[in-house]
DNA sequence: TTGTACGCGTTATCAT
DNA sequence: ATGATAACGCGTACAA
């Protein structure tokens, strides 16, 4: 571990012939000094390799430059999108990302976001609404902007920038309705500390409700977001009952996953449906139809974030909620109700 | 911005009638001080929401118990998943990812890295062996440990936790070669800056030419690793070329697109194969098979890159090269030669 | 336009 | 076991 320090501003401004104030703001604001210092001051950097100690920046500063971002997981490729558009914005505007993950547990959560404020980010972007008082509490302590993320905020407290789940959901439950469906079923994700997948089972509630139906709980399955969950919870919903006509799924990872069983069962459930879009997946509808997608930005929920966040920190003011459109993708294959499921085995 | 500054440390030691040192030793080490002043510093902490500042700590220890990882992008979902495992297993050992990637962009990798390395990471996790000169030198000079991974640098001289994707590509050709396949196509990703793909398309040829076969120029397409783009690059193989009998992809995505394209068509291309793996798009195999898959461990690749760095940081030893295995998974559906795919429109 | 000097919040060294 | 104090490397009034 003799790793010999590395070249200091210190150094810099010696071989450049100036004094370190003067270094240093050649290097904050070029503007600040005479062309000809500027370029002395450039040409020592390149000769040391001389590269900024950004926690001495940041103590003296008081700014990281550095944003904190908490996932539910990256596993979920909507997730991995999001935040793969929100570094990139991060990154063209000279911030660096710093990413945890909490795989749906609310005290990992807390502790991650912790240690995210710990290293001293600037800002943060969480995940949905659904957080626990303590971190709220936290945030709000710690006064380090935040934005939420996938979801609006129903008391209109936080700033956010997503949709509503709820009435996305809503949406595409009407438009299997007016296609004629009635017995429905659900393929949800864990609803558990995620308010996203709550609202989106709640949405489809409403639009049973508006014509007086019901999903009845034999109907109703709660599972992990992957792929595999979404194929056994279709296959035991199937079991269950073969009257099903329409499923709506969570995201896209079950409704791919309820796809393939219906493949390998060799029925076809007349509407298959996913809430949640992700464009390269939905290429899976051409496998199996048929499926009716929302196509959600997941690149613009991203960008925008960084955006949002980066404008505040600018001292900007920017409109507490922002909704991002979210569309409903119809397959041609989609059609009104047809017979039945039927099981191959059993 | 007047934000009112939080509490220091300073102030959890005055409220605990101790010195800012035995706060300070309090809480990096509780077993240095007397259990009575530990917790009544622990009472202050709590009292005051105390949070340590970072950039202070850094600055003072000279370690920023942040880890920095710079991947092509998260798009793909191996990528995903494997800096899902690595922010696990830093996560669980106190330590925070920072995360850059840089879209198969040389000049970006460099400018991100630069940045990670300004921000005072502890270590550095890259993907692959395919850097420029300029990055390695920066790295050299920089000091910073880091570690290559998803494959094994051919000059031991770096450290890297992976497998050769050349022998993986080889050995899945070999499968086929073995079930009669002699007229091969390869989809494979982009090939600039990236190793991995090289190394799977050298892999190929390889196993042809120990058979006396090559692999025309009008039977290798490259394209971006994207889902979409599989199925488009099989297509227009197809079209200029119906004797095809196997078809070798560079990732699981592009292997995906293809066999939603043969699905599409109504073909069965004797022998889809993949030569990454994603467990759960492995499931794809079920809705047209056959397909043959190599399966990569991407998990454990990311959890082994953070423990052998933060081996390392420990000042403990570790094998330069670590090699995990890789596993072929042979589809039931996968059989002999049968008669060749042929075109539905042309 | 440039330089001086102080402070940022913590760790580490050295006493006690 | 605890305390005083000097770094750590940089930004930024303030002065010149």
């Amino acid at each position: 571990m003799n790793r010999r320090t590395s070249a200091r501003l210190a150094d810099v401004a010696r071989i450049a012939g100036v004094s370190l104030s003067t270094a240093s703001r050649a290097l904050a604001d070029p503007r600040l000094v005479h062309p000809d210092t500027r370029t002395r001051v450039d040409d020592a950097v390149r000769m040391l390799g001389y590269v900024a100690h950004g926690a001495a920046r940041a103590l003296a500063s008081r700014r990281s430059r550095t944003i904190g971002a908490v996932v539910p997981t990256l596993d979920n490729p909507i997730f991995a999108h999001s935040t793969q558009a929100l570094q990139r914005a991060l990154g063209e505007a000279g911030y660096t990302l710093l990413l945890a993950s909490h795989d749906y547990d609310a005290g990992t959560e807390l502790a991650v976001t912790r240690a995210l404020v710990e290293r001293g980010v600037d800002g943060l972007v969480l995940v949905g609404t659904d957080h626990s008082p303590e971190l709220y509490q936290f945030l709000a302590r710690s006064g380090v902007p935040f934005e939420l993320t996938w979801a609006l905020d129903p008391d209109g407290h936080h700033h956010c920038i997503g949709f509503s789940n709820r009435l996305a959901s809503l949406r595409i439950t009407q438009h299997l309705l007016s296609l004629g469906h009635r017995e429905f079923a659900v393929v949800s994700g864990h609803t558990a500390h995620n308010d996203r997948a709550r609202e989106r089972v709640a949405g489809v509630r409403d639009a049973l409700a508006a014509h007086r139906l019901r999903l009845p709980a034999h109907r109703y399955m709660e599972t992990a977001f992957s792929i595999a969950s979404g194929r056994s919870a279709l296959g035991a919903l199937l079991d269950r009952d073969d009257a099903i006509t329409a499923v709506v799924c969570g995201n896209d990872l079950l409704a791919f996953g309820a796809l393939l069983e219906c493949a390998a069962r060799g029925v076809g459930v007349p509407a298959q449906v996913s809430v949640a879009g992700f464009d390269d997946i939905e290429l899976a509808a051409e496998v199996a139809p048929p499926l009716t997608t929302l196509h959600i930005p997941t690149t613009d929920i991203g960008r925008r974030a960084a955006e949002r966040l980066l404008a505040r920190l600018a001292g900007k003011r920017v409109p507490r909620a922002e909704e991002v459109p979210v569309e409903l993708v119809l397959r041609a294959s989609v059609g009104p109700v047809r017979k039945s499921a039927r099981r191959k085995k059993g």
